[in-house]
RNA sequence: UCCUUAGUAGCUCAGCUGGUUAGAGCACAUGACUGUUAAUCAUGGGGUCCCUGGUUCGAGCCCAGGCUGAGGAGCCA
């Protein structure tokens, strides 16, 4: 017989159907009800059973965690908490759970210790929501692209370009480490390496995303990327996924006016397709900020939240035009920042938090940032002092979204590589876009994990990717 | 990497300024009940108190070093 999935039972039910069911066990109560999840939905199914039609060592055997399948009858239920259920008629276990072993109970358990059981814990509703709205927030992405024309670029993840500054990086090699081949210097020689040169995992993929662009017009990389930083906070990871549009012709405020465009539409996306989802983590986030003092709560509710985003149109305001604001403010008055105010600083975390949570609470698009704090590739501004860059600022995670407009002045790259100490024949290919039909272009970066972080509430970023790499993790 | 903080049963946690045999709730087992909603009730089993060393008549508790987690910072997405 043909396997139902749940959610088709639950929003279309048909009284007096057959059905089979298949899924894991969330609880068994009373002898009788059996509560099915089978991932189709956050929400569980209700399975009645009785003594007369299933095995007594069977029953004893519907443990929390085990697999089985059923085949019933779709009723209308004579309980409260639901108003379908599946009269079982037979019963099978395809996968027994050891409840001594088994370490998911029906109970709140702790993110941290979850976390150690990342193969286990797409078993609780709160992770099962969060991969499903991970999935939505994917499939808004290339949505978003695909309906405005761009195509969807595959940069490497092994490179050999050493020039991109965005980061320590995973060397990749098979050369033997316990027997590294040196060259006369004494050096390693990369000669003998499976490449010929020293290569690591990628960091970013702009560089050859903006090379396709000066020919493709719009494009947009999407995959995974990688920082050996020894970063240890709620926001990083060493493996993420980044998405980077890339678009010929686009200056500052086109790249402004995407980013703000392509952050509303995912968030909206998730809105429509994944509702129980959000307001299962909702309700989790509420319960959670009972626990917590009134100034740590979130100010509105998840769903109020992304509502607010996508209905409202994000601040844009100028660097000089922030420094302005943080030194006019009570804060800095009452000399509450540990780092001082200037122009000319690079904006500390509690610089960005004070702008975004207390004096905009909605997203900030920050831009015109000082030259001399930010990349080698952005454009430089009129007044040969600032560059066209943009930092997107949400509350409670801080930068989603870096980008700028690239320099594409031949001339100018030139001299900011060697202000920056970067030696030319590292990006020749880079520079020589700029020497072949250059043309003004834009484009940023935005983590994945932050986006679904900010959709789903989650307040670790190691919980919304499904396998964490972070400084001494990478089980699994 | 730095600062702060924590580690006690499978989980969540209590454990008195160092003193008999380290406790509770949940989970689990057995039994009762049988329209329950993380069912309920009764009984029972369950411990390398993170590791190593030290102080002490005596250490879960004090000291030193280490490991691991969390929060914050830096770096950034």
């Amino acid at each position: 017989m043909k396997r139902t999935e749940i959610n088709h039972i639950l929003d279309q039910p048909t009284i007096g159907q057959e059905v089979n069911i298949k899924g894991w066990v969330r609880t068994f109560r009373n002898d009788q009800f059996i509560s099915v999840n089978d991932g189709s939905t956050i929400r569980n199914l209700q399975i009645v059973i009785s003594a007369e039609n299933t095995q007594e060592e069977d029953r004893k055997r519907l443990h929390t965690g085990a697999c089985i399948s059923v085949n019933g009858i779709v009723q209308e239920s004579l309980g409260k908490g639901q108003s379908v259920e599946v009269i079982g008629h037979s019963l099978e276990i395809l996968g027994e759970c050891d409840p001594n072993e088994f370490p998911i109970q029906m109970k709140k358990h702790s993110l941290e210790f979850l976390r150690e059981k990342a193969h286990l814990r797409f078993r609780t509703s709160t992770f099962s929501a969060v991969f499903r709205i991970r999935h939505h927030l994917a499939f808004a992405v290339h949505q978003f692209f695909n309906e405005r024309g761009f195509y969807y670029l595959h940069t490497p993840i092994i490179t050999g370009s050493d020039a991109e500054g965005a980061g320590e990086m995973f060397q990749v090699t098979t050369l033997d480490l316990n027997n590294v081949p040196k060259n006369e210097e004494g050096h390693i020689d990369h000669g003998q390496d499976f490449f010929g040169k020293a290569t690591n995992l990628t960091v970013s993929g702009q560089l050859e995303a903006e090379l396709a662009a000066l020919a493709l017009g719009k494009v947009y990389t999407f995959g995974p990327t990688f920082r050996a930083e020894n970063s240890n906070t709620s926001r990083h990871l060493a493996e993420f996924w980044m998405i980077e549009p890339e678009v010929a012709f686009n200056d500052i405020f086109d790249n402004m006016d995407l980013a703000e465009a392509f952050l509303k539409h995912c968030l909206k996306y998730v809105l429509d397709h994944a509702q129980e989802d959000l307001l299962f983590l909702q309700d989790r986030e509420q319960q959670e900020d009972k626990t917590k003092p009134t100034e740590e709560r979130q100010i509105m509710p998840l769903i109020d939240r992304l509502k607010f985003v996508v209905d409202n149109p994000f601040e844009r305001i100028t660097y000089t035009e922030a420094i302005d604001i943080l030194l006019n403010s009570n804060h800095y008055k009452k000399k509450k920042f540990k780092y001082d105010v200037s122009w000319g600083i690079d904006l500390q975390s509690e610089h960005e938090r004070y702008l975004v949570e207390k004096h905009f609470q909605k997203p900030v698009i920050i831009t015109g940032y000082p030259a001399a704090i930010k990349a080698f590739y952005m454009r430089l501004n009129e007044d040969g002092k600032t560059v066209a860059a943009m930092d997107m600022l949400v509350p409670g995670i801080g930068e989603i979204i870096g980008g700028s407009q690239r320099e594409e002045r031949y001339d100018v790259l030139k001299e900011k590589c060697a202000q920056f100490n970067i030696p030319e024949e590292h990006v020749w290919w880079y520079l020589e876009t700029r020497k072949f039909g250059t043309c003004p272009h834009a484009g940023f970066g935005l983590g994945f994990e932050r986006m679904v972080m900010y959709a789903t509430g989650m307040g670790n970023i190691r919980d919304v990717v499904p396998f964490p790499r972070t400084p001494l993790n990478a089980e699994f």
